[in-house]
DNA sequence: TCTTCCTCAT
DNA sequence: ATGAGGAAGA
């Protein structure tokens, strides 16, 4: 049987929020090293891989291997149901019919408890390549965030382009053009505003604006977002957790006359 | 060329922002002696004009005379990608088919550049007659947008009425009716809450609320508002920005049995 | 598409 | 503390 208790429900509320716009249904894989998610959207453009770690968990108990099919709209309206500081607790048993949710309110003696029933969903398990990228952009969450809302303004698709002098997004639409240029710098007061850049060759890849957008619904997870890039290979765009547990999308990038 | 640049991105957010409503296209003619902008609401009731001196600019600087016919709707756009805190700087060619906004973070590593695409506009220069106004009312700001906003609830027009007494909105409506009377008064402590007036001839006219709302967006631009006001001429609602720049709308009176 | 909630700015 | 703007949900 699966039991993972969370001191922060809003963690979860956070997760699905981001992706449930991506992806309708997923399984979430439980085994003792934690609770993983991979999933693919509707266009098989993005791909979303999460991983919550057992030490995420506080205690953590997954006998075996249990494949938790979820409607993320149905998780969505649950997880609502919960208070911002509520204590939540996942429950399943080793063949499940059903996921039980029981958030506590540490201060109140309220316990609410829901079951959401699940699905049997084709695993198409997805093998990720661990690839070395070209360039790796490290950065705070809400410029990126920023920067691809602004963008959105203009056009539907950004490029990113990284030399050793910096980052420049930028885009073309029908009423201009713009850009935005970040340098690398380190503030070690302020290592939450830095911009670093971990460069072997430079790159320039265009994407869909519209996913990144998408994917910065994440930002309220981490202070700081993770853009790793390649030629030809999607770009990976990272949201670190404690524990070591991660939100990572990935998105191919548009090629040729698309941009 | 042109090339102004401004220290407060903000104050042109802010104006464009007050007038977007009113105005959909217009030129920003630019010569040496700064930026200017008139243009009619479409329903040609309202006017506004606004002129931004070379002094509010550090540096400026404009060779020949330059018309820029730009889409409100899109520079709004591009100027939300400004951070409040950022420095614009505004670049035209002399035969311009773009405009270019940069935006520098101070701290600086950070740089935005947006082109806007410029577009022919007919320009229909207005001269508007310097007039010597029978009643000019200099009062906060804020407590004209108060009252405008006030009135509002209650009728779609106000009457204004300015004696040696003092100055009275009022209106009538379905729900009943209502004023605001404000007498002059000074206090050298609180200059930026003074009502003064300075009559030559008893005024009474009545406006549309809804153009008077529109204009006190701009409320955020200076802590005063000045009222000018003659029979039978239109309103005249001024906001002082510093350099001797200012922004100020045109109001046709409502007459007779529109009241 | 419209309404409501939440966040940011003043 | 209040008001405005943007984002999310119905």
């Amino acid at each position: 049987m699966l039991e993972a208790r969370l001191e922060q429900a809003n963690l979860l509320k956070k997760v699905v929020d981001a992706i449930k716009d991506l992806v309708q249904d997923c399984n979430f894989d439980c085994n003792d090293s934690g609770i993983a998610l991979q999933a693919m959207d509707n266009s098989h453009v993005a791909l979303v891989s999460m991983l919550l770690r057992s030490e995420a968990f506080n205690p953590f108990r997954c006998d075996r291997n249990i494949a938790l099919g979820i409607n993320l709209g149905s998780l969505t309206k649950v997880l609502r149901a919960a208070q911002s500081d509520d204590i939540l607790t996942l429950k399943a048993e080793d063949a499940p019919d059903v996921v039980n949710l029981v958030f506590e309110n540490s201060a109140s003696d309220r316990i609410s408890e829901y079951d959401i029933k699940l699905m049997d969903i084709d695993q198409e398990h997805l093998g990720i390549p661990e690839t070395e990228y070209a360039a790796t952009i490290t950065m705070p969450a809400a410029e990126f965030q920023r920067i691809c809302r602004d963008l959105t303004a203009l056009s539907e698709s950004v490029s990113i382009e990284c030399t050793k002098e910096g980052v420049k997004f930028s885009c073309q639409g029908d009423i201009g053009s713009g850009s935005v240029q970040l340098r690398q710098h380190t503030n070690v007061d302020k290592p939450g505003e830095n911009v670093e850049i971990d460069l072997s060759e430079p790159v320039s890849l265009t994407f869909s604006l519209k996913y990144l957008v998408n994917f910065c619904k994440a930002s309220g997870l981490s202070d700081t977002v993770k853009l790793s890039l390649s030629s030809e290979v999607p770009l990976l765009v990272e949201y670190g957790l404690s524990n070591n547990s991660y939100l990572r999308f990935y998105l191919a990038p548009k090629i040729g006359d698309e941009e």
